[in-house]
DNA sequence: AAATATTTGTACGTATGTATA
DNA sequence: TTATACATACGTACAAATATT
């Protein structure tokens, strides 16, 4: 029944004793012959199990001097936005999707400020998402085409752009910017909101080493929907 | 001058070939030991230097079959989510507290309901944060006096209460919920802001194990203030 | 359905390099 | 300067899982 690694059995024991407190920031820990005679196992085994700690910021190490418990990180939520389709999926509601434009064109200046690029082509995509046939957000989006030219080829009515590039365009870097606006005429319109109702505002950068890939504007209503943040470790 | 590892030289031109979309998701890269004769060392170090890659979540091995290029991952961002204070510091104004309410009581149905908790004693504080002299979040706030019993004793005109809880009292988890209101009568005076315009709202429950500590709610201006978040590696 | 071959997973022992208290 | 403790890499071995025959 020895189901698990002998790596990672002293990865978890060692987790242990720092997540109780027992080793507090700064505790210098055993080294690793020493680990590795307590352990019963070899030099490569215990390092394989510290690689771990130190992978997770647990552990720091100091060449001649040894390895240290790591000061506790700063306070940071982890925020978890996936495509608009998984969200209303998660709620057990029935996606549907509206596409409202579609545009090909060269970068004027707004979209250059927007994606962050000098020039080239780009897509302009606005689109309405539907949860249970109800408006749920808008969505307005500039895909660079120099960066991802299959987007030309892709029918965005079926799928939504923001599913297909996750799942065709690999991503290094992403920003987000989270505020509140008051919804404007067309926007209302789309949404079935008051004129001026508060809507919340979700634009995301994201790019692929410096290339940019895409900026996207998701507008939902207020009363509608929440961003909901978990901890993180 | 060879400063750097075999197995991160590995790793990097992996990597490239993929964040290039040159091996796009579900690519098998050459097996182990191909690789180790193309690179010319051992499979050990191969291995781990594709170690690295599954730790970032770019790959994805599967026994007998061989290493994927593993779709890209959910997307998952950093909020930091400071003491209000710290966010006026940083931008480089000067942070003013006005204690509007300060109230010790039984726990009512809503602050219940808002700190989840069966009963006890709480601490109801409301306060205005200025930025320069600006009105520029409004914070309401339930404290557990069972949890916090040291906090009766804390002027909280002199510091503020998510400044000296963050200070002072260790906590395990936190969960955020932010969305967008329109201001209410109360709120609009005291932000300065027209009735019903849009603001952002960030709630928080904090809790350290199972004991409730605190319940916040932060309202901003919806137009000063919007919230930025990282990405995650 | 069972045997086989392939590929990753873990661990060993050894060796040498490197930064530093 | 030297000994210490981490850093990297080698070659080998066997185990585990599974695609293919």
């Amino acid at each position: 029944m020895k189901r698990i690694s002998i790596h990672d059995r002293i990865r978890q024991e060692i987790e242990e004793r720092i997540m109780s407190g027992l080793w507090e920031a700064g505790h210098r820990l055993p080294p690793e012959h020493e680990l590795m005679t307590t352990y019963g196992c070899s030099r490569m085994t215990v390092h394989k199990a510290i690689d771990g700690l130190v992978d997770r910021g647990l552990i720091e190490r100091r060449k001649r001097a040894g390895s240290f418990v790591a000061a506790p990180t700063a306070h940071r939520a982890a925020l978890e936005i996936p495509d608009v389709s998984v969200e209303i999926a998660a709620r057990g509601q029935v996606h549907r999707l509206g596409l409202i434009e579609r545009v090909e064109r060269e970068a004027d200046a707004l979209d250059r400020e927007r994606l962050g690029v000098e020039g080239g082509a780009v897509l302009w995509l606005r689109c309405l998402h539907r949860a249970d046939d109800r408006p749920f957000a808008l969505e307005e989006r500039l895909v660079s085409l120099d960066a991802v030219p299959a987007a030309r080829a892709v029918d965005f009515a079926a799928e939504s752009p923001g599913r297909w590039l996750l799942g065709h365009v690999p991503w290094t870097d992403a920003r987000h910017r989270i505020g509140a606006v008051a919804a404007k005429a067309p926007v209302a319109e789309r949404l079935g909101v008051p004129l001026g109702s508060p809507c919340l505002s979700v634009e995301r950068w994201t790019w692929r080493s410096d290339a940019r890939i895409t900026w996207v504007q998701l507008t939902y209503p207020g009363d509608r929907y929440a961003l909901e943040a978990g901890f993180l470790a």
